[in-house]
DNA sequence: GAATGATTGACAGCATACTTACAAAGTGGA
DNA sequence: TCCACTTTGTAAGTATGCTGTCAATCATTC
């Protein structure tokens, strides 16, 4: 017979891929935040920070591309690194506009010291799987997050993109 | 010879799982917004209008569990659901603290029309992978994000849970 | 070299997503 | 019954993540 009190099931949302991506990445900023408690520093301020290490002299809509991050929002992230004294940003002589961003030496020490829990964060987030499940799930991600590139509103534009940003092209 | 100017990449951040689950999740919301623009309705806000139409009566705090959804949130979220009138809030009888909750004609309605909107959202997110590659992200991700519930700030405690809720127990 | 259009950073506004704190209301035990 | 504890909703505060708009500046084109 028919369950009349639950005649619909929330399976509409638990097996969506939607639903599943915003869980994952609820749990993977958790786990994030867990082990790097004590540098203080969020994911996307991490990214930001490697993100600066690698461009010395970025300016922050490079900076947004470079790691798929809106502009408006990495203002913020931007003035909070400020604040923390992990980077600097100074105007750019040729362009009146831009401000560029470097470490400061003590953002180099952070991001130093903070690898071992970032690494041990990501080991943690896929744990739960098989080694084999592992490598599977990052290659498709991998594959899908690349492929779904130009879906999102803020598209990876990676290291090729800057090209012109390098002064020794 | 070494290259000088770029001695560090950002495989750091691209190859790590919390920026693949970041990114994807960036995308499903892209998709997802853009397949519903015509609705007005978030991701979140249809998971909760999924939750209250498969569990009429429910509270806010069984709500947010239902959904893996953090209460304070999904105070402001419930509010706009209000405000669109697309569910109402009574207080309950027996305990003055809990406000039940339940849908609206109209966002019974909403419900109903959005379905296939959502759906195509859903497909599209997994659209570039081979069909087999779709079944084995999904399989592997369900499975990931059921083993690392305990790890998220706010676990799914589904409908299981909920047992003492109904009152036909 | 002046008009035009694009780029850059800043800001306002909306919507998650989390933390702590708190008051009101309920529950159980001494 | 009174007290401790919990539960519920709410609010304040921080941090993404997006939409717009805007002024200043630069690059281009005529």
């Amino acid at each position: 017979m028919p369950n009349k009190s639950a005649p619909i099931t929330m399976d509409a949302v638990y097996t969506a891929p939607g639903y599943l991506f915003r869980r994952m990445q609820q749990i993977a900023v958790a786990i994030f935040m867990e082990e790097c408690r004590a540098y203080d520093l969020t994911p996307v301020q991490y990214a930001a920070l490697v993100a600066i290490r690698t461009h010395p002299g970025i300016d922050a809509t490079r900076l947004s591309a470079v790691i798929a991050f809106d502009r408006s929002t990495l203002g913020s992230v931007i003035e909070r690194l400020l604040a923390k004294q992990l980077i600097e940003r100074k105007p750019a002589a040729e362009d009146k506009r831009v401000k560029l961003l470097h470490l400061t030496r003590s953002g180099a020490a952070l991001l130093r010291d903070i690898m071992p829990s970032v690494n041990r964060a990501q080991v943690r987030m896929l744990q739960p799987l098989k080694p084999a499940d592992r490598k599977t799930l990052l290659a498709l991600l991998t594959q899908l997050v690349d492929l779904n590139n130009e879906a999102s509103r803020v598209p990876l534009r990676a290291e090729d993109a800057l090209e012109h940003f390098k002064k020794s092209g």
